[in-house]
DNA sequence: TTGTAGGCGTTATCAT
DNA sequence: ATGATAACGCCTACAA
């Protein structure tokens, strides 16, 4: 293999490198560089023939070159417990923006919701040698890998204890259900909720308003499954009800599949409300008012405080409010032709 | 900024790299590099030494350095149209198994559908030096900037001249509909479809198979959203029906919706079928039965095609099947307590 | 089994 | 405005 003849001579093989094209053009592998980098530097007559030589001969800089010299890989890690649910979609959005505006990229990996599979995407994350990581929903928290002084940022309401976070205001959002439900005049009420410090945070803002007007309400364990939501108003309906809040929005459909089973007529006789606002929560029957998650502003956040990290300046936690997003499920149905 | 002082001295600042590392052991840094690259072929002992000190040191290989000298980055760049979408999660986690079983990561990118954009989200990848590149429903198709002799893989059913590609086997898909839709005895049957290739292909074997028993069936044009099933339904009530075939879940659950609106019993009046099979289908009401696409199998084989291409070796097309998954739609509904 | 030394493709400093 | 040249961190013949 005389690999000098072969990549000085036979062009297509392996593209032509910098000191080609600094030979070709009769200058220095310097000019080339401050070409494609400080380009106002260089005499505009050079420049532009160093140019025309470098496309003609399908020159671009290396990226692998350019990141060893500078010990950057301009690459974010972001470790994801699912690809497919649409929130952690949304917020994959807004980080990609971000970071695309600051020209770095995103390289992706999953946790599946185990511990031993995030901690594995972790690592293996690490050895593409990011410059810095994101995680969502991490299992795992503070006990996760690192290198150098990378330093992850969580999209996370727990553990409390983690410096760089972006989290979201779950108490406030409970209030929002609670007033909606008020609104519409409702009495008895219902919270169908799951272990976890998110379902604890809903349920206390619940709660609170509730009482601060003198309701009570029963509860309900399930597991953020649809299946879990129909056991919830099976048992729930035992007593009376007209206004349930689900800590999730597939509970909230496991919720009206059994409302409807039994026949009972939602809004007018029982009202509900879920948690998220995720794309099937204008798709269910019918339409489910629902508590939304500014997912791409707090991915966009994750992303600003992950760059900030980089450049070594630190930031307090972000807690983003949610919204009430009211549909079918708590008040008249819209108009539909 | 005393910076050869720092990285010599100041452990922590800058880690620990092969020099210091061989240094302290007193061998030489091609004895480190080999401990992590042919563990076998040096001395036990020297090697754990080096281990024991590599480790207390903080220092693995920088895959900086690694990319540069293998002339790799171990990298696959994937483009999605959208990352929320249900089904294209389910693909990129085929991806990544399979890419993950061989040390490649995901360089993920976005393309919101837009042609300008994928074009962006193409050169933002190529940036990165990947040694391969997967793009899901290209807009631009061959159009597709590229450098060296990388080669995208295709998952997209068109265009058909694309030499890299995985496809669904959308015929097949329509035949499976319509022999779902006769099974349960209907006569008066409807395709409710859109623009472009994928859709036409579903109607050619939902056609055939019909005009093969002897039926006819009307067709409706919407463009895949819930609004445009609704209004599919709205037209076909015109005439006689009690079948219909949707080329998209979103669209079937607009079909759905309107039905209902007018009091029509699903399915004992009207069946209803939709395709994809996403993860909205088995949480409408009643739930969907719908044609699934084998997503993670296409993502996975779509790795593989593009693990290929990087060894030189080129692959025929990969055609997959799809599959019925029959629910409420179409038939009694399940047992529900 | 281990050491030597060249090179991977680039950037950036210091002269000129 | 441009050229030499020393890193960057590592791998890998080749030699010992």
């Amino acid at each position: 293999m005389t690999d000098t003849e072969a990549s000085s001579t036979k062009a297509g093989s392996r593209n032509a490198g910098i000191r080609e094209v600094a030979r070709q053009a009769g200058v220095s592998i310097a000019t080339v560089s401050r070409v494609f980098n400080n380009a106002e530097v260089v005499n505009s007559e050079t420049r532009e023939r160093i140019v025309a030589l470098a496309s003609s001969l399908g020159y671009e800089p290396s990226a692998l070159g350019r990141n060893l010299v500078r010990g950057r890989s301009y690459l974010i890690g972001l470790i994801v417990p699912n690809v497919s649910f649409p929130l952690y979609g949304a917020m994959i959005h807004g980080i990609e923006d971000v970071l695309g505006r600051h020209g770095m990229s995103v390289l992706l990996a999953s946790s599946h919701d185990a511990a031993a599979t995030e901690v594995r995407a972790a690592q293996n994350i690490l050895r593409h040698a990011v410059d810095g990581g994101i995680v969502i929903n991490s299992i795992v928290g503070d006990a996760l890998p690192t290198q150098r002084q990378l330093g992850w940022v969580h999209v996370t309401p727990e553990p409390a204890g983690l410096p760089c976070r972006v989290e979201l205001d779950n108490e406030e959002g409970g209030r929002l259900a609670a007033l909606e439900l008020l609104r519409t005049g409702r009495q008895h009420f219902a919270y169908v909720g799951a272990k976890g410090r998110e379902s604890a945070d809903r349920e206390r803002g619940f709660a609170l308003t509730l009482r601060k007007m003198g309701f009570d309400y029963r509860r309900f364990e399930g597991d953020y499954s649809e299946e879990s939501g129909m056991r919830a108003s099976a048992e729930l309906l035992a007593g009376p009800l007209d206004g349930v809040f689900a800590a999730g929005d597939l509970m909230a459909a496991g919720v009206l599949r059994a409302l409807h089973a039994r026949g009972i007529k939602i809004p007018d006789q029982v009202a509900v409300v879920g948690f998220d606002d995720a794309a099937i929560a204008p798709l269910l029957y019918p339409r489910l008012t629902s508590i939304r998650q500014p997912a791409y502003a707090m991915g966009a956040s994750a992303a600003e405080l992950s760059l900030n990290l980089m450049s070594g300046r630190h930031n307090a936690p972000i807690i983003f409010p949610p919204e009430l997003v009211a549909r079918e499920s708590t008040g008249p149905p819209q108009a539909s032709f």
